[in-house]
DNA sequence: GCTGGACCCTCCCCCCGTGGGAGGGTCCAC
DNA sequence: GTGGACCCTCCCACGGGGGGAGGGTCCAGC
């Protein structure tokens, strides 16, 4: 090892790296070169920095956070497998997240922003046998499947005479844990083992209907709430879901989404 | 349209925004509440508001700048379909980038970053005839794919006595523009048309063999490089690749690469 | 030995979108 | 009138740098 040291220039074009880059590396300690001089506060990185500073760059073209590039230097080879295992989770994750926004940007490139008929109407009242749960709001979709899962056999099961569609009850707010519920419409005074009876009120709602993946219900929530607030009305939890065509019938495509958001009368 | 009022909390649970997301949107000018008390500073928002911010919510969950969102607001549909599209485009690439560092990722933690094998050996001089490009860092799989498109042709037009295999040319420093060439090695005296004759000297350097996809390459670039480094060697350009298995003898992860890297001999 | 230019230093502000919190005023129902 | 929920402004923080001001240092060439 010659003890010929590295301005810190020379050892950011070495490793592809900018001159801001090392000085912040070196103020966060992730990476500090060998010498610094005391009188004029030069930096000088030995050609041996060149691997870890080399790794900085590539992990950091990875996008990994330069705290966890930190801890991956600095662990063990095996430790730092399970460090790079679990970035790559993260990635995969967020890999999957913008496929499914790209797929709503799509729909509302092609589509617009517009394109739901929202009415009002008058709801009967209903009578519903439901299951509930409590999930984090990405976690709706699976919460529901699941639900509906348990739902079916109970249903069957007691040979109710319950009706189609499925209806799903959500909150207005989506915070950090949503509650909701799964259920179908039974007659009055029937009541089924293990299911809770909830009693919608009848009255003025607005509804739109919506076709298309679960995804982008979010779409036609903006509609219809949006046309409930243009029209000064106020809506009242719980919106309503009838799932007329469900993933059981149809491809993604093709599910056919009924939702209907009680409105505040008279006022 | 009644003049019911809301204020900023009630409005931000109605929209699903949060009232610190409402009050920068004011400061910005993204959506300004339609009265604000001058007395108290209290913003008041119209129900008729909702419509505009739950597009807001719902392209900030596409992750979409709200500079771009205000754009698609103040635009007719025309325009609104236009910056969507760009923006689906700009989610695309972004997914596209992602799965390349997936990969990368998942390579690295399986095997490691070392898994290189770096040896200091001698060249020969060769005489290459070459294609040059500029191309950006980004853009360097295609450039060199048409060089070699337009290369084999000049090759195998002039019959040639070229030897297998075809070498790329490469800079040290990946800068903005990176100047690339591409060639294969032709016998003393012979001159191909159309061809630039490249002679790259022969001595010391350092070399490793990749196998893999192009895109990993840098995984092995970042062994080299520390390995000289590590060595007290200094690399010169141009950085040389052998290309021993291409893309069209074999799939993308059976591809075989012999990286070689002269360094200054002597001291 | 001097000088010019390339290089280096620190310090501060900027990007983006949002959360947290301090310190203090306002609204409304009881 | 009072308590508590609500609202205000202002400042700081995050991450990973870029841009630039203002000033010191190094070294090759003369």
């Amino acid at each position: 090892m010659r003890d010929e040291l590295l301005t810190i220039g020379r050892f950011a074009r070495l490793c592809r790296l900018s001159v801001k880059q090392l000085r912040h590396y070196d103020d966060t300690g992730l990476l500090a070169p060998v010498h610094v001089d005391a009188g004029s506060g030069y930096r000088y990185y030995a050609p041996e920095q060149a691997r870890d500073a080399l790794t900085i760059a590539l992990l950091r073209e990875m996008d990994l956070p330069l705290a966890v590039i930190a801890r991956a230097l600095a662990a063990g080879p095996e430790h730092r497998a399970r460090i790079l295992r679990a970035e790559r989770d993260r990635l995969a994750e967020r890999i999957g997240r913008d496929q499914a926004r790209l797929k709503t940007l799509e729909r509302l490139a092609e589509g617009g922003l517009p394109g739901y008929e929202v009415t009002l109407g008058r709801e009967p009242e209903r009578r519903l046998a439901v299951l509930r749960a409590t999930c984090a709001p990405a976690g709706i979709g699976a919460g529901v499947g699941e639900c509906v899962g348990r739902l079916l056999p109970a249903l069957g099961g007691a040979a109710a005479a319950w009706e189609p569609p499925l209806w799903g009850l959500y909150p207005l707010d989506l915070d950090e844990r949503v509650e909701i519920a799964v259920g179908a419409q039974v007659p009055r005074g029937e009541a089924v083992p293990g299911l809770e009876i909830v009693v919608l009120p009848g009255g003025l709602v607005a509804e739109t209907t919506h076709t298309g993946p679960y995804a982008h219900l979010r779409l036609a929530y903006n509609a219809l709430l949006a046309a409930v607030h243009e029209r000064g009305l106020r809506p009242q939890a719980p919106v309503r879901e009838a799932y007329l065509v469900g993933p059981a019938e149809a491809p993604e495509e093709e599910l056919t989404t009924r939702l209907v958001v009680p409105v505040q009368e008279g006022a």
